[in-house]
DNA sequence: ACCTATTAATAAAT
DNA sequence: TATTTATTAATAGGT
């Protein structure tokens, strides 16, 4: 596309796939948007972030437009049993509704949204329950990170020659030239590229090749 | 776009129509797909053609991506037809548990529970979603705190005798007329944490009595 | 469906 | 986040 050309595959960094996510997803909407105009075509366009917010387009009723999509799926697969789960308990079902209302409200006030009803001491105490969340999120990290450590020490010191130099030498190797290691999807479980630009976790990653 | 700038309006000639249709279709899902994976994002998209031809693209499951749209717009809207929503199977009883499930699950882990599974990077990535919440909590505390103060100063001003001691020695009393209340809103928009301790919120207190 | 002149989108830098 | 710019990508109209 531009300056230079890109490889589609998941952006590492954070923070410069928020930028093209910002920017590509606004050109998305717009061809969208333009498809359904000029061609009078029924559109509906879901997208859900990295981070799970929720951005959408429909030129005319998105549930309008998902049941017709529904419909046409439904000629293929068939349906499991609405009449039964109908049958049960219409106050179950409306319960649970209401209990996924409540969690989604929370989560979104936990990510920072939907903060306008809430009194200064609910703030309070959201930020503490955060701040706490915090907490331990950043110590399981780094528990985490030691753990690896540990295992990676013993794996350098058990080769018979080099480990020691390659531990040593600070900004050596690998990550540099592209993506080279094999160890950094061995390390995840999700496969995807890393973006943790924390020099601890970078660091961690030099030493997997040599395993 | 081309050799002649177009109008978005819709295409009168049929053909025409149907060329620019199947182009920018094409274009259209293309850019979708690069969105998701570019962006990690999750996308879906419908599209019917003026004939009623269906195309769709996503990312991964077009179910699971409606039910987690249904599941976020349930927040806004209340349900008015349960049963059109259950022609989907998003909202199946046992896809409800599902997401209660699902939803519970990742409070638990933002509260710092549950985190023995998550990878380090699942973790980073958690980390950056509470820094951020916490961020917009500080932000909107303050700003809440903001308004108050100032409905207090008001209040202190108004009163006859001892208001002007109270108020006078601390930061000057300019800054509770119209024009400071709407800076402290603008401020509270777009602008950094301001730090505010419990003594604040304490202090608050104090004055309401006299109101 | 293919071609190409031209506009639109956008990666990178700021 | 917004703006700018250099470059690639999309595509309108023609064949």
């Amino acid at each position: 596309m531009v300056r230079e050309k890109i490889q589609i595959k998941k952006i590492d960094n954070t923070a410069a796939r928020q930028v093209t996510f910002s920017k590509r997803r606004r050109g998305l909407f717009k061809k969208a948007a333009e498809l359904s105009v000029l061609c009078d075509a029924d559109v509906a366009l879901i997208v859900f972030s990295s981070t799970g917010k929720l951005f959408e387009f429909c030129n005319s009723s998105m549930k309008k437009i998902i049941e017709k999509h529904s419909t046409h799926s439904k000629n293929l697969e068939k349906h499991d049993q609405p009449f039964l789960d109908l049958n049960l308990d219409s106050n179950n079902y409306a319960s649970l509704k209401k209990q996924i209302a409540e969690a989604s409200l929370q989560l979104r006030q936990m990510r920072g949204e939907a903060l306008e009803k809430l009194t200064v001491e609910e703030l309070q105490q959201l930020e503490k329950t955060l701040e706490a969340g915090l907490g331990r999120v950043i110590d399981r990290k780094a528990a985490q990170l030691a753990e690896e450590n540990v295992r990676l020490r013993r794996c350098v010191l058990e080769m018979p020659n080099m480990g020691r130099q390659v531990v040593a030498d600070k900004d050596n190797v690998v990550n540099e030239d592209g993506q080279s290691s094999e160890s950094v999807t061995n390390a995840s479980h999700s496969g995807g590229p890393q973006e943790c630009d924390d020099s601890s976790v970078t660091s961690l990653k030099l030493g997997l090749p040599y395993c």
